[in-house]
DNA sequence: AAGCTTCTCCACCGAACGATGGAGGCCAGG
DNA sequence: CCTGGCCTCCATCGTTCGGTGGAGAAGCTT
Protein backbone atom coordinates (compact mmCIF):
# COMPACT_ATOMS: atom_id res chain seq x y z
CA UNK A 1 0.00 0.00 0.00
CA UNK A 2 1.17 3.15 -0.95
CA UNK A 3 1.82 6.17 1.33
CA UNK A 4 1.31 9.74 0.38
CA UNK A 5 4.32 11.50 0.85
CA UNK A 6 4.92 11.24 5.00
CA UNK A 7 2.65 10.50 7.45
CA UNK A 8 1.48 12.29 10.14
CA UNK A 9 2.41 10.53 12.99
CA UNK A 10 0.10 10.49 16.16
CA UNK A 11 0.04 9.45 19.50
CA UNK A 12 -3.39 8.87 20.94
CA UNK A 13 -3.38 8.56 24.98
CA UNK A 14 -7.23 8.19 26.80
CA UNK A 15 -7.50 5.79 29.28
CA UNK A 16 -11.33 4.89 28.17
CA UNK A 17 -10.17 1.59 26.42
CA UNK A 18 -13.30 1.51 24.08
CA UNK A 19 -12.53 5.52 22.70
CA UNK A 20 -9.11 5.19 22.66
CA UNK A 21 -9.51 1.80 20.32
CA UNK A 22 -12.43 3.74 18.31
CA UNK A 23 -10.23 6.51 18.14
CA UNK A 24 -6.87 4.51 17.02
CA UNK A 25 -9.41 2.78 14.58
CA UNK A 26 -10.50 5.48 12.70
CA UNK A 27 -7.63 7.33 12.67
CA UNK A 28 -5.78 4.64 10.77
CA UNK A 29 -7.80 3.73 7.82
CA UNK A 30 -7.00 8.15 7.00
CA UNK A 31 -4.54 8.30 4.34
CA UNK A 32 -1.91 10.30 5.50
CA UNK A 33 -2.48 9.67 8.98
CA UNK A 34 -0.81 6.89 11.28
CA UNK A 35 -1.56 6.25 14.60
CA UNK A 36 2.35 5.03 16.20
CA UNK A 37 1.41 4.80 19.96
CA UNK A 38 -1.28 4.47 22.31
CA UNK A 39 -1.69 5.13 26.50
CA UNK A 40 -4.01 4.63 28.82
CA UNK A 41 -2.34 7.29 31.85
CA UNK A 42 -0.19 9.86 31.94
CA UNK A 43 2.67 7.87 33.13
CA UNK A 44 2.42 5.64 29.95
CA UNK A 45 2.31 8.87 27.42
CA UNK A 46 5.54 10.33 28.55
CA UNK A 47 7.21 6.89 27.60
CA UNK A 48 5.18 6.44 24.44
CA UNK A 49 6.11 9.98 23.44
CA UNK A 50 9.70 9.60 23.76
CA UNK A 51 9.59 5.90 22.42
CA UNK A 52 7.88 7.48 19.45
CA UNK A 53 8.34 11.42 19.06
CA UNK A 54 5.28 11.52 17.14
CA UNK A 55 4.42 14.92 15.32
CA UNK A 56 0.51 15.28 17.06
CA UNK A 57 -0.53 13.86 20.62
CA UNK A 58 -4.03 13.38 21.24
CA UNK A 59 -4.51 13.57 24.93
CA UNK A 60 -7.12 13.33 27.08
CA UNK A 61 -6.67 15.62 30.42
CA UNK A 62 -8.73 12.96 33.04
CA UNK A 63 -6.45 10.13 33.84
CA UNK A 64 -4.91 8.21 36.26
CA UNK A 65 -1.40 8.72 38.06
CA UNK A 66 -0.58 12.06 35.67
CA UNK A 67 -3.27 14.03 34.65
CA UNK A 68 -3.29 15.64 30.98
CA UNK A 69 -1.94 19.29 31.57
CA UNK A 70 0.94 17.55 33.50
CA UNK A 71 1.63 15.65 30.48
CA UNK A 72 2.25 18.13 28.40
CA UNK A 73 3.95 20.47 30.63
CA UNK A 74 6.59 17.84 31.29
CA UNK A 75 6.76 16.76 27.25
CA UNK A 76 7.55 20.71 26.64
CA UNK A 77 9.94 20.96 28.83
CA UNK A 78 12.26 18.59 27.27
CA UNK A 79 10.62 18.81 23.57
CA UNK A 80 9.04 21.99 23.04
CA UNK A 81 8.09 21.60 19.80
CA UNK A 82 5.67 18.86 20.48
CA UNK A 83 2.18 19.20 19.76
CA UNK A 84 -1.30 18.36 21.69
CA UNK A 85 -4.85 18.16 21.02
CA UNK A 86 -6.80 18.10 23.84
CA UNK A 87 -9.60 15.60 23.79
CA UNK A 88 -12.85 16.41 27.03
CA UNK A 89 -16.16 15.37 27.15
CA UNK A 90 -17.56 18.11 29.03
CA UNK A 91 -16.96 22.21 27.80
CA UNK A 92 -16.51 23.67 31.29
CA UNK A 93 -13.41 22.25 32.13
CA UNK A 94 -11.04 24.69 33.72
CA UNK A 95 -8.17 22.05 32.88
CA UNK A 96 -8.53 23.42 29.52
CA UNK A 97 -7.29 26.81 30.63
CA UNK A 98 -4.18 25.49 32.06
CA UNK A 99 -4.03 22.74 29.03
CA UNK A 100 -3.92 26.00 26.44
CA UNK A 101 -1.47 27.74 28.89
CA UNK A 102 0.70 24.42 29.11
CA UNK A 103 0.71 24.47 25.20
CA UNK A 104 -1.57 22.39 23.53
CA UNK A 105 -2.71 23.38 20.29
CA UNK A 106 -6.30 22.16 20.02
CA UNK A 107 -9.16 21.19 21.94
CA UNK A 108 -12.38 19.06 20.56
CA UNK A 109 -14.60 17.26 22.29
CA UNK A 110 -15.80 13.74 22.16
CA UNK A 111 -18.80 14.45 20.51
CA UNK A 112 -16.96 15.54 17.19
CA UNK A 113 -16.89 14.04 13.92
CA UNK A 114 -14.40 11.82 12.30
CA UNK A 115 -13.95 15.10 10.12
CA UNK A 116 -13.69 18.03 12.24
CA UNK A 117 -10.99 15.41 14.25
CA UNK A 118 -9.15 14.50 10.80
CA UNK A 119 -9.07 18.43 10.13
CA UNK A 120 -8.10 19.73 13.47
CA UNK A 121 -5.19 17.24 13.32
CA UNK A 122 -3.88 17.99 9.90
CA UNK A 123 -4.15 22.08 11.47
CA UNK A 124 -2.18 21.37 14.05
CA UNK A 125 0.83 19.18 12.18
CA UNK A 126 0.37 22.24 9.89
CA UNK A 127 1.20 24.59 13.12
CA UNK A 128 -2.36 26.41 13.09
CA UNK A 129 -4.39 26.48 16.77
CA UNK A 130 -7.57 25.21 16.67
CA UNK A 131 -10.04 26.21 19.29
CA UNK A 132 -13.66 26.66 19.16
CA UNK A 133 -15.51 29.85 19.42
CA UNK A 134 -17.28 28.70 21.93
CA UNK A 135 -14.16 27.65 23.95
CA UNK A 136 -12.16 30.87 22.49
CA UNK A 137 -15.49 32.69 24.15
CA UNK A 138 -14.81 30.65 27.82
CA UNK A 139 -11.25 31.62 27.48
CA UNK A 140 -11.56 35.24 27.18
CA UNK A 141 -13.71 35.30 30.01
CA UNK A 142 -11.80 33.36 31.96
CA UNK A 143 -8.88 35.57 31.17
CA UNK A 144 -10.48 38.44 32.45
CA UNK A 145 -11.18 36.76 36.00
CA UNK A 146 -8.76 37.42 38.86
CA UNK A 147 -7.22 34.06 39.71
CA UNK A 148 -8.18 32.54 43.31
CA UNK A 149 -5.26 32.34 46.03
CA UNK A 150 -4.11 29.05 47.05
CA UNK A 151 -6.00 29.86 50.70
CA UNK A 152 -9.04 31.06 48.90
CA UNK A 153 -9.02 27.88 47.33
CA UNK A 154 -8.61 26.09 50.29
CA UNK A 155 -11.92 27.80 51.89
CA UNK A 156 -13.54 27.29 48.57
CA UNK A 157 -12.88 23.27 48.56
CA UNK A 158 -14.34 23.40 52.12
CA UNK A 159 -17.67 25.41 50.93
CA UNK A 160 -17.77 22.65 48.60
CA UNK A 161 -17.60 19.82 50.98
CA UNK A 162 -20.64 21.59 52.56
CA UNK A 163 -18.93 22.80 55.63
CA UNK A 164 -19.94 26.55 57.51
CA UNK A 165 -17.42 29.00 58.35
CA UNK A 166 -16.42 27.42 61.67
CA UNK A 167 -16.35 24.17 60.86
CA UNK A 168 -13.59 25.16 57.72
CA UNK A 169 -11.92 28.12 60.70
CA UNK A 170 -11.37 24.58 62.60
CA UNK A 171 -9.77 22.67 59.48
CA UNK A 172 -7.40 25.15 58.38
CA UNK A 173 -7.06 26.06 61.74
CA UNK A 174 -7.57 29.99 61.36
CA UNK A 175 -10.19 32.09 62.83
CA UNK A 176 -13.48 32.34 61.96
CA UNK A 177 -13.19 36.10 60.64
CA UNK A 178 -10.03 34.81 58.37
CA UNK A 179 -12.20 32.88 56.94
CA UNK A 180 -14.69 35.66 56.40
CA UNK A 181 -12.16 37.48 54.71
CA UNK A 182 -11.01 34.98 52.20
CA UNK A 183 -14.94 34.37 51.44
CA UNK A 184 -15.75 37.66 51.02
CA UNK A 185 -12.27 38.49 48.38
CA UNK A 186 -13.43 34.82 46.91
CA UNK A 187 -16.94 35.29 45.72
CA UNK A 188 -15.69 38.30 44.62
CA UNK A 189 -13.36 37.13 42.24
CA UNK A 190 -15.47 34.29 40.79
CA UNK A 191 -18.48 37.01 40.24
CA UNK A 192 -20.96 35.45 42.14
CA UNK A 193 -22.94 36.94 45.36
CA UNK A 194 -22.58 33.80 48.06
CA UNK A 195 -21.50 30.16 48.78
CA UNK A 196 -24.30 28.68 46.94
CA UNK A 197 -23.27 29.92 43.70
CA UNK A 198 -19.45 30.01 44.67
CA UNK A 199 -20.27 25.99 45.01
CA UNK A 200 -21.78 25.63 41.76
CA UNK A 201 -19.49 27.68 40.07
CA UNK A 202 -16.65 25.88 41.20
CA UNK A 203 -17.77 22.70 39.61
CA UNK A 204 -18.98 23.81 36.44
CA UNK A 205 -15.66 25.32 35.92
CA UNK A 206 -13.88 22.84 37.11
CA UNK A 207 -12.12 24.24 39.87
CA UNK A 208 -13.08 21.96 42.31
CA UNK A 209 -13.38 18.79 40.58
CA UNK A 210 -16.79 16.46 41.37
CA UNK A 211 -14.06 13.30 42.25
CA UNK A 212 -12.42 14.84 44.62
CA UNK A 213 -15.87 15.60 46.84
CA UNK A 214 -15.86 11.69 47.84
CA UNK A 215 -12.92 11.66 49.55
CA UNK A 216 -12.71 13.01 53.07
CA UNK A 217 -9.07 14.24 52.64
CA UNK A 218 -6.52 12.22 55.10
CA UNK B 1 -16.56 -17.10 6.80
CA UNK B 2 -18.51 -19.29 8.78
CA UNK B 3 -21.00 -17.82 11.41
CA UNK B 4 -21.23 -19.44 14.71
CA UNK B 5 -24.56 -20.67 15.33
CA UNK B 6 -26.67 -17.30 15.59
CA UNK B 7 -24.40 -13.71 16.15
CA UNK B 8 -26.10 -11.58 19.33
CA UNK B 9 -28.03 -8.73 17.14
CA UNK B 10 -26.75 -5.68 18.70
CA UNK B 11 -28.06 -1.68 18.49
CA UNK B 12 -25.16 0.68 19.65
CA UNK B 13 -27.07 4.04 20.40
CA UNK B 14 -24.58 6.79 21.39
CA UNK B 15 -24.32 10.09 20.55
CA UNK B 16 -20.33 10.61 20.78
CA UNK B 17 -18.79 9.54 17.12
CA UNK B 18 -15.88 8.38 18.43
CA UNK B 19 -17.33 6.38 21.00
CA UNK B 20 -20.18 4.86 18.77
CA UNK B 21 -17.42 3.66 16.07
CA UNK B 22 -14.96 2.72 18.25
CA UNK B 23 -17.88 0.23 19.81
CA UNK B 24 -19.16 -0.79 16.45
CA UNK B 25 -15.61 -1.69 15.58
CA UNK B 26 -14.93 -3.64 18.45
CA UNK B 27 -17.85 -5.39 18.64
CA UNK B 28 -18.09 -6.20 15.01
CA UNK B 29 -14.93 -8.68 14.74
CA UNK B 30 -16.07 -10.55 18.18
CA UNK B 31 -17.28 -13.95 17.01
CA UNK B 32 -20.95 -14.37 17.80
CA UNK B 33 -21.71 -10.80 18.04
CA UNK B 34 -23.55 -8.57 15.06
CA UNK B 35 -23.83 -5.27 15.35
CA UNK B 36 -27.13 -4.76 13.21
CA UNK B 37 -27.80 -1.18 13.97
CA UNK B 38 -26.71 2.48 15.16
CA UNK B 39 -28.03 5.19 16.48
CA UNK B 40 -27.20 8.63 17.57
CA UNK B 41 -30.46 9.90 19.35
CA UNK B 42 -33.33 8.80 21.51
CA UNK B 43 -35.42 9.03 18.12
CA UNK B 44 -33.00 6.98 16.05
CA UNK B 45 -32.92 4.43 18.96
CA UNK B 46 -36.44 3.86 18.65
CA UNK B 47 -36.73 3.79 14.79
CA UNK B 48 -33.36 1.30 14.76
CA UNK B 49 -35.13 -1.24 17.47
CA UNK B 50 -38.03 -1.50 15.49
CA UNK B 51 -36.06 -1.81 12.00
CA UNK B 52 -33.72 -4.30 13.03
CA UNK B 53 -35.44 -6.00 16.46
CA UNK B 54 -32.06 -6.45 18.88
CA UNK B 55 -31.55 -9.46 20.69
CA UNK B 56 -29.61 -6.26 23.20
CA UNK B 57 -29.24 -2.58 22.73
CA UNK B 58 -26.54 -0.72 24.21
CA UNK B 59 -27.53 2.52 25.12
CA UNK B 60 -26.16 5.75 26.58
CA UNK B 61 -28.36 7.93 28.98
CA UNK B 62 -27.43 11.56 28.04
CA UNK B 63 -28.39 11.40 24.61
CA UNK B 64 -30.13 14.62 22.36
CA UNK B 65 -33.97 14.73 21.79
CA UNK B 66 -34.58 12.21 23.67
CA UNK B 67 -33.12 10.34 27.09
CA UNK B 68 -31.90 6.75 27.33
CA UNK B 69 -34.02 6.09 29.76
CA UNK B 70 -37.36 7.76 27.81
CA UNK B 71 -36.27 5.18 25.06
CA UNK B 72 -36.35 1.93 27.35
CA UNK B 73 -39.56 2.69 28.31
CA UNK B 74 -40.97 3.46 25.33
CA UNK B 75 -39.36 0.31 23.86
CA UNK B 76 -40.42 -1.95 26.94
CA UNK B 77 -43.77 -0.93 26.18
CA UNK B 78 -43.86 -2.41 22.56
CA UNK B 79 -41.10 -5.11 23.28
CA UNK B 80 -41.17 -6.25 27.02
CA UNK B 81 -38.79 -9.30 26.51
CA UNK B 82 -36.23 -6.03 25.11
CA UNK B 83 -32.77 -6.39 26.57
CA UNK B 84 -30.68 -3.28 27.32
CA UNK B 85 -26.81 -2.43 28.55
CA UNK B 86 -26.47 1.16 29.95
CA UNK B 87 -23.44 2.73 29.44
CA UNK B 88 -22.38 6.06 31.62
CA UNK B 89 -19.45 7.73 31.32
CA UNK B 90 -20.16 9.08 35.42
CA UNK B 91 -21.15 6.50 37.91
CA UNK B 92 -22.54 8.66 40.26
CA UNK B 93 -25.57 8.98 38.15
CA UNK B 94 -29.30 9.40 39.20
CA UNK B 95 -30.20 7.98 35.97
CA UNK B 96 -29.14 5.28 36.19
CA UNK B 97 -31.29 4.01 38.98
CA UNK B 98 -34.22 5.46 36.77
CA UNK B 99 -32.70 3.52 33.68
CA UNK B 100 -32.74 -0.06 35.98
CA UNK B 101 -35.82 0.21 37.25
CA UNK B 102 -37.32 1.27 33.55
CA UNK B 103 -35.63 -2.46 32.87
CA UNK B 104 -32.60 -2.01 31.49
CA UNK B 105 -30.24 -5.63 32.19
CA UNK B 106 -26.87 -4.36 33.08
CA UNK B 107 -24.63 -1.00 33.38
CA UNK B 108 -20.81 -0.33 32.34
CA UNK B 109 -18.76 2.49 32.52
CA UNK B 110 -17.37 3.38 29.12
CA UNK B 111 -13.56 2.84 31.16
CA UNK B 112 -14.38 -0.97 31.37
CA UNK B 113 -12.32 -3.17 29.25
CA UNK B 114 -13.24 -4.54 26.20
CA UNK B 115 -13.57 -8.68 27.54
CA UNK B 116 -15.71 -6.97 30.17
CA UNK B 117 -18.30 -5.35 27.43
CA UNK B 118 -18.41 -8.67 25.54
CA UNK B 119 -19.12 -10.99 28.80
CA UNK B 120 -22.20 -8.45 29.43
CA UNK B 121 -23.68 -8.69 26.30
CA UNK B 122 -23.04 -12.45 26.45
CA UNK B 123 -24.67 -12.69 30.00
CA UNK B 124 -27.55 -10.20 29.46
CA UNK B 125 -28.44 -12.02 25.95
CA UNK B 126 -28.31 -15.14 28.16
CA UNK B 127 -31.08 -13.70 30.53
CA UNK B 128 -28.89 -12.99 33.14
CA UNK B 129 -28.52 -9.68 34.67
CA UNK B 130 -25.24 -7.98 35.50
CA UNK B 131 -24.70 -5.05 37.97
CA UNK B 132 -21.30 -4.04 39.51
CA UNK B 133 -20.72 -3.99 43.27
CA UNK B 134 -20.27 -0.43 43.77
CA UNK B 135 -23.50 0.31 41.59
CA UNK B 136 -25.71 -2.40 43.58
CA UNK B 137 -24.36 -0.74 46.86
CA UNK B 138 -25.51 3.00 45.84
CA UNK B 139 -28.33 1.67 44.07
CA UNK B 140 -29.85 0.21 47.48
CA UNK B 141 -28.67 3.24 49.55
CA UNK B 142 -30.63 5.02 46.85
CA UNK B 143 -33.59 2.87 47.56
CA UNK B 144 -34.01 3.58 51.63
CA UNK B 145 -33.52 7.36 50.84
CA UNK B 146 -36.99 9.12 50.14
CA UNK B 147 -37.96 11.01 46.72
CA UNK B 148 -38.68 14.46 46.39
CA UNK B 149 -41.55 15.86 45.72
CA UNK B 150 -42.45 17.65 42.63
CA UNK B 151 -42.66 20.52 44.39
CA UNK B 152 -39.82 20.25 46.41
CA UNK B 153 -37.66 19.45 43.11
CA UNK B 154 -38.30 22.63 41.24
CA UNK B 155 -37.53 24.04 44.90
CA UNK B 156 -33.71 22.24 44.74
CA UNK B 157 -33.27 23.23 41.13
CA UNK B 158 -33.56 26.80 42.12
CA UNK B 159 -31.15 26.31 44.83
CA UNK B 160 -28.78 25.13 43.23
CA UNK B 161 -29.12 28.20 40.76
CA UNK B 162 -27.95 29.84 43.05
CA UNK B 163 -30.88 31.53 44.34
CA UNK B 164 -31.64 33.03 47.60
CA UNK B 165 -35.29 32.08 49.47
CA UNK B 166 -36.89 35.64 48.09
CA UNK B 167 -35.80 35.16 44.49
CA UNK B 168 -37.19 31.49 44.63
CA UNK B 169 -40.56 32.39 46.43
CA UNK B 170 -40.56 35.10 43.21
CA UNK B 171 -39.77 32.67 40.82
CA UNK B 172 -42.39 29.67 41.98
CA UNK B 173 -45.36 32.28 42.83
CA UNK B 174 -45.51 30.92 46.41
CA UNK B 175 -44.54 33.14 49.50
CA UNK B 176 -41.21 33.04 51.51
CA UNK B 177 -42.80 30.36 53.88
CA UNK B 178 -43.58 27.71 52.00
CA UNK B 179 -40.36 27.65 50.39
CA UNK B 180 -38.57 27.07 53.84
CA UNK B 181 -41.31 24.77 54.47
CA UNK B 182 -40.07 23.02 51.01
CA UNK B 183 -36.45 23.56 51.56
CA UNK B 184 -36.27 22.28 55.76
CA UNK B 185 -38.08 19.04 54.05
CA UNK B 186 -35.75 18.27 51.20
CA UNK B 187 -32.80 18.89 53.42
CA UNK B 188 -33.90 16.26 55.48
CA UNK B 189 -34.62 13.92 52.06
CA UNK B 190 -31.06 14.78 50.87
CA UNK B 191 -29.61 14.21 54.63
CA UNK B 192 -27.96 17.35 54.17
CA UNK B 193 -28.22 20.37 56.66
CA UNK B 194 -28.02 23.40 54.61
CA UNK B 195 -28.14 24.56 50.88
CA UNK B 196 -24.80 24.72 50.26
CA UNK B 197 -24.30 20.67 50.92
CA UNK B 198 -27.94 20.25 49.33
CA UNK B 199 -26.21 21.74 46.19
CA UNK B 200 -23.28 19.31 45.90
CA UNK B 201 -25.60 16.55 46.77
CA UNK B 202 -28.01 17.38 44.13
CA UNK B 203 -24.75 17.33 41.36
CA UNK B 204 -23.43 14.26 42.47
CA UNK B 205 -25.94 12.22 42.28
CA UNK B 206 -27.65 13.80 38.92
CA UNK B 207 -30.47 15.03 40.33
CA UNK B 208 -29.95 18.36 38.69
CA UNK B 209 -27.88 18.05 36.20
CA UNK B 210 -24.72 20.35 35.39
CA UNK B 211 -26.21 21.04 31.92
CA UNK B 212 -29.57 22.27 32.84
CA UNK B 213 -27.59 25.58 34.85
CA UNK B 214 -26.87 26.86 31.85
CA UNK B 215 -30.24 28.04 30.42
CA UNK B 216 -32.06 30.25 32.37
CA UNK B 217 -35.59 28.34 31.53
CA UNK B 218 -38.11 30.04 29.57
C1' DA C 1 13.81 50.75 51.09
C1' DA C 2 9.45 50.99 49.23
C1' DG C 3 5.68 48.66 47.24
C1' DC C 4 2.92 44.60 46.37
C1' DT C 5 0.34 40.60 47.53
C1' DT C 6 -1.10 37.43 50.74
C1' DC C 7 -2.50 35.84 55.09
C1' DT C 8 -4.01 36.72 59.39
C1' DC C 9 -7.32 38.87 62.69
C1' DC C 10 -10.88 42.32 64.82
C1' DA C 11 -15.64 44.62 65.43
C1' DC C 12 -20.10 45.62 63.95
C1' DC C 13 -24.42 45.22 61.47
C1' DG C 14 -28.36 43.88 58.89
C1' DA C 15 -30.07 40.34 56.13
C1' DA C 16 -30.66 35.65 55.09
C1' DC C 17 -31.13 31.14 56.67
C1' DG C 18 -32.72 26.88 59.17
C1' DA C 19 -35.58 24.84 62.89
C1' DT C 20 -39.99 24.36 64.98
C1' DG C 21 -44.74 23.92 65.52
C1' DG C 22 -48.57 24.87 63.85
C1' DA C 23 -52.98 25.23 60.21
C1' DG C 24 -56.18 24.81 56.17
C1' DG C 25 -57.22 22.97 51.47
C1' DC C 26 -56.91 19.51 47.90
C1' DC C 27 -56.92 15.10 45.88
C1' DA C 28 -56.16 10.08 45.35
C1' DG C 29 -56.37 5.40 47.37
C1' DG C 30 -58.09 2.39 50.61
C1' DC D 1 -65.66 8.39 53.92
C1' DC D 2 -61.48 9.28 55.74
C1' DT D 3 -56.58 8.73 55.94
C1' DG D 4 -52.38 10.30 54.04
C1' DG D 5 -49.52 12.86 51.17
C1' DC D 6 -48.75 17.26 49.12
C1' DC D 7 -48.92 22.20 48.78
C1' DT D 8 -49.77 26.31 50.74
C1' DC D 9 -49.16 29.75 54.41
C1' DC D 10 -48.17 31.84 59.27
C1' DA D 11 -45.10 33.40 63.43
C1' DT D 12 -41.06 33.04 66.07
C1' DC D 13 -36.32 32.26 67.29
C1' DG D 14 -31.44 31.74 67.33
C1' DT D 15 -27.73 31.16 64.16
C1' DT D 16 -25.13 31.88 60.21
C1' DC D 17 -23.74 34.72 56.44
C1' DG D 18 -22.08 38.50 53.84
C1' DG D 19 -20.57 43.48 53.74
C1' DT D 20 -17.61 47.06 55.43
C1' DG D 21 -13.63 49.12 57.05
C1' DG D 22 -10.02 48.57 59.11
C1' DA D 23 -4.79 46.69 60.76
C1' DG D 24 -0.40 44.18 61.49
C1' DA D 25 3.09 40.65 59.79
C1' DA D 26 5.50 38.06 56.30
C1' DG D 27 7.30 37.50 51.84
C1' DC D 28 8.52 38.87 47.03
C1' DT D 29 9.78 42.16 43.56
C1' DT D 30 11.77 46.23 42.08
Amino acid sequence: MMMAQESIRVLVVEDHHVVRQGLVALLNVVDGIEVVGEAADGVEAITQFRKHQPHVTLIDLRMPRLSGVDVIQRIRMETPQARFIVLTTYDGDEDIYRALQAGARAYLLKGMTTDELIATIRAVHAGKSHIPPAVAQRLAERMGTEELTPREFDVLEQIVRGKSNKEIATELEISEATVKTHINSLLGKLGVTDRTQATTAAIQRGIVPLESLRKPKP
